[in-house]
DNA sequence: ACCTGAACACCGTTCAAGT
DNA sequence: ACCTGAACACCGTTCAAGT
């Protein structure tokens, strides 16, 4: 949320029409159901029936409608502000750790990040329209989060320069997405192997 | 179906448990089912009503829960069906014809089978049990047919020896797998191009 | 043994009434 | 302008009655 001009809330970035001003009890429970939105999508899955959603926020199921005309505008809000948060988490693991350990540990991040988007996977690929700001946004998040960390790693000679930032995400994405069952443990380890070859590898081959 | 010793028909390979009786009319109606299932299915969408599939079938609700309890066990059959028929096409392929067309064709015959149950995939992420077989008959069923066709290729000169025939199957796979939007034209043109590389491709790069 | 379909429970969605 | 929740429609699932 941003302010307008004349000092009432503004929608930006909430994926809600832009200009249109929002009543103070109105954003209170916009982010409300966000958050009962997180914990039960956490809790029972992306399916979860409308009511359980705002049952937990306290609030009638008519303001889920109002606010989230369908599922997927609902889902799609709470996976902006999960990247976001994540791209956020860049700039604190940068400012407390030294490069090589904030990659490593950003990177360990994001793996949570989209082993927990795994059941998000089909509905991406749905078609559904709420979805299709979804990847770019993504992109436009992570991407620069990423690159500022790499950047800082390799500047700081922890990291070797022949290794492409965007690369080794989508590398780090396919660990995290790949297994359904112990993948998580799995995957930590894969990019944690990715890691150290950063660190100690040798030339890569050609492509 | 199977016949058993005494000419009455067992269930062998339905997924309903082995060595039960199957009265004429039920065995008929387990056919239809799958018929209508599959029908159903590609036109709606495995979240299909099963109202839907039972009047497709001509038969009641109830009939499609005496044998299909799950609508995981009704998905996780039809599954099995085509992935049979897949694997049942090359040996067609196979004999109609030469080597290094058979497996290019059987390849975009199997790029169809990945795309159509592109629905699918978050199924098997979903830990339902009913799926759990499922990978393995993938396995057991479409890794022979793709071996004999590959090796027939090579021997017949009309592919190179330094390609691993599982990877291949797997690229294929993730090809077919990927896009949501137009990706099948893209899937097949990719695929044309791998099996171009399996023709005139120059040594690859060690691994 | 098997089939049917009415009946019940549950969930998505709307909208009149209230604040 | 927004919120509530009863009301309606629809779908999954069961089970008594029929064959």
């Amino acid at each position: 949320m941003t302010r307008t001009a004349d000092g009432r809330k503004s929608t930006a970035g909430t994926g809600i029409a832009k200009g249109r001003v929002v009543r103070t009890d109105a954003e209170r429970n916009i982010g409300a159901l966000l958050t009962a939105a997180k914990a039960v999508f956490a809790r029972s899955g992306v399916d979860a029936p409308v009511r359980e959603i705002a049952e937990e926020a306290g609030l009638g199921v008519g303001t889920v409608y109002r606010h989230f005309p369908q599922r997927s505008d609902l889902i799609a809000a709470v996976s902006r502000q999960e990247i976001a948060t994540c791209a956020y988490a860049a700039e604190t693991l940068a400012a407390k750790y030294k490069p090589g350990e904030a990659l490593a540990r950003w990177l360990q991040r994001y793996v949570d990040l989209i082993a927990a988007k795994r059941g998000l996977a089909a509905a991406l690929h749905s078609g559904d329209p709420a979805y299709n700001q979804l990847p770019a946004y993504f992109d436009e998040r992570l991407r620069p989060a990423l690159h500022e960390l790499f950047a800082a790693a390799v500047a700081d000679g922890n990291v070797r320069a022949d290794v492409d930032a965007d690369e080794l995400l989508s590398a780090v994405g396919s660990l995290a997405m790949s297994p359904g069952d112990k993948g998580l443990a799995r995957a930590r380890r894969m990019v944690a192997l990715l890691v150290d070859g950063l660190r100690f590898g040798a030339t890569l081959p050609a492509s």
